[in-house]
DNA sequence: AAAATGACCAAAATGTTCATTTAGTCAATT
DNA sequence: AATTGACTAAATGAACATTTTGGTCATTTT
């Protein structure tokens, strides 16, 4: 017993949120799957909610982690903030905690959830933002207004990946990153 | 009496689909609001969504008519895409019957309702489309995929004129103008 | 005869009750 | 000092009763 009894109870609520979401996750369940008195939790957590942020806060740093591994100082901003986005949209594709999570927004529009996620998307763009500011900074693209580029870009990216998806066949990666060149570095004027 | 039996009922039941929705109007209410048996809107339409598609597609038919109000051969191509994406989505956001729908869509889901909202999205893009394949039969713009260019057009205009409001200050029809220009037209190049 | 009607019905929605479950606490235990 | 699980007040939802609703059709009105 007694090795980390906080990262059991991480462990053991991360496992349940992923499997069963936020409000059918209880703290008996979380309990007995950390094998841990229910009571134990609240010496770590003040209540559900914070054990809850706490475990989508690493969710956020996995996926900017995520991010960074595939951006390459090489190559150019407009390639990078599209690796980025692909592959941060890619993770909330492919992660069981985020799939339940956007799943149980949609379905049941859980509060708490509902929170988090709007946690998550700001977390996103102002990252992008960054991104966005460094290269203005070095003179890679125009001056524009950071927060509403990024903001554009993440639902220009959601838009491709997730909308178009429901009245048609998916877009392809390099069909998306010519997308995202051809309206956002090129523009359509002739 | 026996004006235009079925004018009264749509006027009857336009009028409670745009104050109580389509979920809260019942036939009976619609029946006595257009002084009519209830059988007798049985003889005009065959249920209760068919006479919610009749009245929708009158909305939708004024929507496409507000935006040809703004439109002007004079201007550009891109001025008039502005003129009518704005003028459309300040039309839906001012009108009753609409902003009630797009009400009961978020917080009910009623599923008749998410239809409908469908077929207005599909109309809208179906019109913005038929703007781009003549603006790229005349040259005035690069070749691109014109539905695609379209949903996206939309989709930009919903996330600055509806989205960008729920966590910032809204933007200026004008401002909104420049960032439409500067993405679909310019891009971020220098 | 044709058009209009509203009482009627099955089905769906809604209200009500009450036993069960749940988040969070705290006195007892380790 | 750390851990626990029995306990409580509140939330939930299953089960049942009641009301409402979309749609029909035999009767009435024109």
């Amino acid at each position: 017993m007694a090795v980390n009894r906080k990262q059991q109870i991480i462990d053991a609520a991360t496992k349940s949120f992923s499997l069963f979401g936020y409000k059918a996750t209880t703290m008996d369940q979380v309990a007995k799957l950390a094998n841990v008195g229910k009571g134990t939790i609240y010496t770590f957590f003040k209540n559900k909610e914070e054990l809850f942020d706490e475990i989508v806060s690493t969710l956020i740093s996995e996926m900017k982690e995520a991010a960074e591994q595939v951006m390459d100082p090489q190559l150019s901003f407009f390639e990078n903030v599209h690796r980025a986005l692909y592959r941060i949209l890619e993770f909330r594709k492919q992660h069981q905690l985020a799939i339940k999570l956007f799943q149980e927004e949609r379905e049941m529009g859980t509060p708490a959830v509902q929170e988090v996620i709007k946690k998550l998307e700001a977390a996103i763009i102002a990252y992008i933002k960054e991104k966005i500011e460094a290269a203005i900074e070095k003179g890679e693209i125009r001056p524009c207004d950071a927060e509403i580029t990024a903001f554009l870009m993440l639902k220009l990216y959601v838009a491709l990946i997730f909308d178009w998806e429901k009245n048609h066949e998916p877009l392809e990666k390099e069909k998306i990153a010519e997308l995202f060149e051809l309206y956002f570095l090129k523009g359509l004027s002739k």
